[in-house]
DNA sequence: TATATATACCTTGACAGACGAGGTATCGTG
DNA sequence: CACGATACCTCGTCTGTCAAGGTATATATA
Protein backbone atom coordinates (compact mmCIF):
# COMPACT_ATOMS: atom_id res chain seq x y z
CA UNK A 1 0.00 0.00 0.00
CA UNK A 2 1.51 3.72 -0.62
CA UNK A 3 1.21 6.60 1.41
CA UNK A 4 -1.48 9.15 0.12
CA UNK A 5 -0.19 12.31 -1.30
CA UNK A 6 -2.67 14.56 1.27
CA UNK A 7 -0.88 12.68 4.31
CA UNK A 8 2.53 13.29 3.33
CA UNK A 9 1.73 16.97 2.28
CA UNK A 10 3.07 19.45 3.99
CA UNK A 11 6.60 17.22 4.12
CA UNK A 12 7.58 17.33 1.21
CA UNK A 13 10.18 20.43 2.42
CA UNK A 14 11.11 18.47 5.48
CA UNK A 15 12.36 15.64 3.77
CA UNK A 16 13.96 17.13 1.10
CA UNK A 17 16.00 19.00 4.04
CA UNK A 18 16.81 16.05 6.02
CA UNK A 19 18.34 14.24 2.88
CA UNK A 20 20.09 17.31 2.17
CA UNK A 21 21.63 16.99 5.81
CA UNK A 22 23.40 14.27 4.96
CA UNK A 23 24.96 15.66 1.92
CA UNK A 24 24.25 17.33 -1.30
CA UNK A 25 22.48 15.90 -3.73
CA UNK A 26 20.48 16.01 -6.83
CA UNK A 27 16.41 15.69 -8.01
CA UNK A 28 16.53 12.32 -9.35
CA UNK A 29 18.72 10.85 -6.83
CA UNK A 30 16.55 12.13 -3.87
CA UNK A 31 13.43 10.65 -5.13
CA UNK A 32 15.36 7.61 -5.66
CA UNK A 33 16.56 7.55 -2.15
CA UNK A 34 12.98 8.81 -0.58
CA UNK A 35 11.23 5.33 -2.51
CA UNK A 36 13.90 3.53 -1.27
CA UNK A 37 14.48 4.22 2.49
CA UNK A 38 10.55 3.66 2.64
CA UNK A 39 10.19 0.59 0.34
CA UNK A 40 8.66 2.37 -2.23
CA UNK A 41 5.78 3.72 0.01
CA UNK A 42 6.44 7.01 -0.42
CA UNK A 43 6.90 8.61 -3.52
CA UNK A 44 7.02 12.41 -4.15
CA UNK A 45 6.55 12.97 -7.38
CA UNK A 46 8.66 14.78 -9.65
CA UNK A 47 6.22 17.60 -10.71
CA UNK A 48 6.13 18.09 -6.74
CA UNK A 49 9.99 17.49 -5.93
CA UNK A 50 10.81 20.28 -8.82
CA UNK A 51 8.18 22.38 -7.10
CA UNK A 52 9.15 21.97 -3.83
CA UNK A 53 12.87 23.01 -4.92
CA UNK A 54 12.07 26.51 -5.64
CA UNK A 55 10.03 27.05 -2.79
CA UNK A 56 12.81 26.08 -0.24
CA UNK A 57 15.43 28.09 -2.62
CA UNK A 58 13.11 31.12 -2.44
CA UNK A 59 13.11 30.40 1.21
CA UNK A 60 17.23 30.75 1.18
CA UNK A 61 17.73 26.84 2.67
CA UNK A 62 19.08 25.20 -0.41
CA UNK A 63 21.11 26.30 -2.72
CA UNK A 64 22.02 24.86 -6.49
CA UNK A 65 25.45 24.39 -8.17
CA UNK A 66 25.57 22.29 -11.36
CA UNK A 67 27.35 19.50 -11.37
CA UNK A 68 30.42 18.68 -13.50
CA UNK A 69 29.75 15.77 -15.14
CA UNK A 70 31.58 15.29 -18.33
CA UNK A 71 29.29 11.89 -19.35
CA UNK A 72 25.43 11.24 -19.24
CA UNK A 73 23.27 14.13 -18.71
CA UNK A 74 23.80 17.51 -15.92
CA UNK A 75 22.87 17.03 -12.98
CA UNK A 76 21.72 19.94 -11.02
CA UNK A 77 22.91 19.87 -7.40
CA UNK A 78 20.80 20.92 -4.10
CA UNK A 79 22.58 22.07 -0.27
CA UNK A 80 21.32 23.02 2.22
CA UNK A 81 22.27 26.02 4.18
CA UNK A 82 22.42 27.42 7.92
CA UNK A 83 19.40 29.11 7.31
CA UNK A 84 17.74 25.49 6.23
CA UNK A 85 19.61 23.72 9.19
CA UNK A 86 17.44 26.02 11.44
CA UNK A 87 14.55 25.45 9.52
CA UNK A 88 14.71 21.75 9.18
CA UNK A 89 14.62 21.78 13.03
CA UNK A 90 11.09 23.46 13.12
CA UNK A 91 10.09 21.42 10.97
CA UNK A 92 11.24 18.14 12.61
CA UNK A 93 9.77 19.81 16.39
CA UNK A 94 6.57 20.50 14.31
CA UNK A 95 6.10 16.35 13.02
CA UNK A 96 7.36 15.45 16.82
CA UNK A 97 4.19 18.09 17.85
CA UNK A 98 1.82 16.50 14.87
CA UNK A 99 2.62 12.91 15.74
CA UNK A 100 1.84 13.37 19.08
CA UNK A 101 -1.37 15.49 18.48
CA UNK A 102 -2.90 12.97 15.62
CA UNK A 103 -1.69 9.34 17.67
CA UNK A 104 -3.95 11.06 20.27
CA UNK A 105 -6.86 12.10 18.13
CA UNK A 106 -6.83 8.51 16.52
CA UNK A 107 -7.82 6.35 19.00
CA UNK B 1 2.80 26.25 18.88
CA UNK B 2 0.22 25.26 16.47
CA UNK B 3 0.29 22.57 13.97
CA UNK B 4 0.14 23.77 10.52
CA UNK B 5 -2.86 22.85 8.41
CA UNK B 6 -0.65 21.16 5.59
CA UNK B 7 0.44 18.77 7.95
CA UNK B 8 -2.97 18.04 9.63
CA UNK B 9 -4.60 17.48 6.25
CA UNK B 10 -5.65 14.16 4.55
CA UNK B 11 -6.35 13.76 8.46
CA UNK B 12 -9.35 15.54 8.94
CA UNK B 13 -11.72 12.72 7.97
CA UNK B 14 -9.91 10.15 10.15
CA UNK B 15 -10.00 12.89 13.48
CA UNK B 16 -13.76 12.83 12.80
CA UNK B 17 -14.20 9.07 12.45
CA UNK B 18 -12.39 8.53 15.41
CA UNK B 19 -14.79 10.52 17.11
CA UNK B 20 -17.80 9.07 16.26
CA UNK B 21 -16.50 5.80 17.63
CA UNK B 22 -16.81 6.99 20.86
CA UNK B 23 -20.41 8.35 20.73
CA UNK B 24 -22.55 10.34 18.71
CA UNK B 25 -21.55 14.19 18.77
CA UNK B 26 -22.54 17.31 16.61
CA UNK B 27 -19.63 19.82 14.43
CA UNK B 28 -19.28 22.19 17.34
CA UNK B 29 -18.76 19.61 20.17
CA UNK B 30 -16.20 17.59 18.05
CA UNK B 31 -14.59 20.91 16.90
CA UNK B 32 -13.56 21.70 20.93
CA UNK B 33 -13.10 18.03 21.85
CA UNK B 34 -10.44 17.97 19.69
CA UNK B 35 -9.01 21.19 21.02
CA UNK B 36 -9.36 19.96 24.36
CA UNK B 37 -7.54 16.40 23.31
CA UNK B 38 -4.76 18.16 21.68
CA UNK B 39 -4.30 21.09 24.09
CA UNK B 40 -5.29 23.69 21.74
CA UNK B 41 -2.70 22.40 19.17
CA UNK B 42 -4.68 20.78 16.37
CA UNK B 43 -7.56 23.35 15.47
CA UNK B 44 -9.92 21.98 12.69
CA UNK B 45 -11.93 25.53 11.09
CA UNK B 46 -15.49 25.09 11.01
CA UNK B 47 -15.11 25.66 7.35
CA UNK B 48 -12.90 22.74 7.39
CA UNK B 49 -14.73 20.69 9.26
CA UNK B 50 -18.19 21.29 7.73
CA UNK B 51 -16.68 20.13 4.65
CA UNK B 52 -15.19 16.93 5.68
CA UNK B 53 -18.80 16.05 7.14
CA UNK B 54 -20.10 16.72 3.67
CA UNK B 55 -17.69 14.23 2.42
CA UNK B 56 -18.00 11.90 4.78
CA UNK B 57 -21.68 11.68 4.07
CA UNK B 58 -21.36 11.46 0.66
CA UNK B 59 -19.31 8.22 1.11
CA UNK B 60 -21.80 7.03 3.39
CA UNK B 61 -19.37 6.88 6.23
CA UNK B 62 -21.85 8.76 8.46
CA UNK B 63 -25.19 9.60 8.98
CA UNK B 64 -27.08 12.54 9.95
CA UNK B 65 -30.12 13.91 11.91
CA UNK B 66 -31.25 17.08 14.31
CA UNK B 67 -31.12 16.44 17.83
CA UNK B 68 -34.19 17.12 19.98
CA UNK B 69 -32.94 20.14 21.71
CA UNK B 70 -36.08 22.49 23.19
CA UNK B 71 -34.03 24.81 24.21
CA UNK B 72 -31.13 26.42 22.64
CA UNK B 73 -29.78 26.33 19.19
CA UNK B 74 -30.42 23.12 17.35
CA UNK B 75 -27.59 20.30 16.81
CA UNK B 76 -26.89 18.65 13.99
CA UNK B 77 -25.69 15.10 15.26
CA UNK B 78 -23.65 12.57 13.43
CA UNK B 79 -23.27 9.29 13.84
CA UNK B 80 -20.71 6.84 12.34
CA UNK B 81 -21.88 3.55 9.65
CA UNK B 82 -20.37 0.23 9.30
CA UNK B 83 -19.21 1.55 6.51
CA UNK B 84 -17.67 4.17 8.18
CA UNK B 85 -15.82 2.20 10.90
CA UNK B 86 -14.19 -0.13 8.38
CA UNK B 87 -12.83 3.34 6.62
CA UNK B 88 -11.63 4.22 9.69
CA UNK B 89 -9.37 1.20 10.02
CA UNK B 90 -7.80 2.13 6.85
CA UNK B 91 -7.07 5.54 7.76
CA UNK B 92 -5.47 4.16 10.85
CA UNK B 93 -3.57 1.65 9.50
CA UNK B 94 -2.71 4.28 6.77
CA UNK B 95 -1.72 6.69 9.47
CA UNK B 96 0.67 4.21 11.15
CA UNK B 97 2.33 3.48 7.82
CA UNK B 98 2.90 7.13 6.96
CA UNK B 99 4.17 7.72 10.36
CA UNK B 100 6.59 5.25 10.28
CA UNK B 101 7.86 6.14 6.77
CA UNK B 102 7.90 9.64 7.64
CA UNK B 103 9.97 8.96 11.11
CA UNK B 104 12.26 7.44 8.91
CA UNK B 105 12.59 9.70 6.47
CA UNK B 106 13.02 12.59 9.26
CA UNK B 107 16.40 11.92 10.69
C1' DT C 1 20.76 1.31 -37.63
C1' DA C 2 16.65 1.76 -35.02
C1' DT C 3 14.53 1.48 -30.74
C1' DA C 4 13.89 1.05 -26.09
C1' DT C 5 15.28 2.06 -21.36
C1' DA C 6 17.48 4.54 -17.88
C1' DT C 7 19.21 8.76 -16.41
C1' DA C 8 18.43 13.67 -15.75
C1' DC C 9 16.15 18.05 -16.13
C1' DC C 10 11.81 21.16 -16.56
C1' DT C 11 6.80 23.56 -17.18
C1' DT C 12 1.85 24.02 -17.46
C1' DG C 13 -2.70 23.62 -15.96
C1' DA C 14 -6.11 21.37 -13.23
C1' DC C 15 -7.72 19.60 -8.88
C1' DA C 16 -8.88 19.18 -4.03
C1' DG C 17 -8.69 20.29 0.78
C1' DA C 18 -8.16 24.10 4.15
C1' DC C 19 -9.89 28.28 5.66
C1' DG C 20 -10.92 33.49 5.99
C1' DA C 21 -14.81 36.07 5.89
C1' DG C 22 -19.16 36.41 5.91
C1' DG C 23 -23.95 34.98 7.21
C1' DT C 24 -28.19 33.02 10.31
C1' DA C 25 -30.56 31.92 14.89
C1' DT C 26 -31.00 30.91 20.07
C1' DC C 27 -30.08 31.61 24.93
C1' DG C 28 -28.20 33.65 29.27
C1' DT C 29 -26.06 37.57 31.67
C1' DG C 30 -25.12 42.26 32.94
C1' DC D 1 -30.90 45.76 24.99
C1' DA D 2 -26.24 44.66 23.98
C1' DC D 3 -23.00 41.09 24.11
C1' DG D 4 -20.85 36.62 24.28
C1' DA D 5 -21.43 31.85 23.90
C1' DT D 6 -23.60 28.23 21.49
C1' DA D 7 -24.79 26.26 17.04
C1' DC D 8 -25.39 26.03 12.20
C1' DC D 9 -23.95 27.19 7.19
C1' DT D 10 -21.80 29.05 2.38
C1' DC D 11 -18.74 31.28 -0.84
C1' DG D 12 -14.49 32.23 -2.84
C1' DT D 13 -9.55 32.10 -2.45
C1' DC D 14 -5.19 30.01 -1.71
C1' DT D 15 -1.70 26.45 -1.93
C1' DG D 16 0.57 22.00 -2.58
C1' DT D 17 0.19 17.93 -5.49
C1' DC D 18 0.46 15.80 -9.75
C1' DA D 19 -0.87 14.18 -14.58
C1' DA D 20 0.72 15.17 -18.82
C1' DG D 21 3.62 16.99 -21.56
C1' DG D 22 8.41 18.42 -23.00
C1' DT D 23 14.00 18.32 -23.55
C1' DA D 24 18.66 15.81 -23.82
C1' DT D 25 22.32 12.10 -23.08
C1' DA D 26 24.08 7.30 -22.69
C1' DT D 27 23.67 2.37 -23.12
C1' DA D 28 21.75 -2.01 -24.30
C1' DT D 29 19.21 -4.74 -27.60
C1' DA D 30 17.23 -6.30 -31.82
Amino acid sequence: MSITSDILRGHTEAIILAHLLEQDSYGYQINKDIMKKTENRCELKEATLYSAFRRLEQAGYIRTYWGDETVGARRRYYSITEEGRRAYQVYKREWEEAKAAIDKLLI
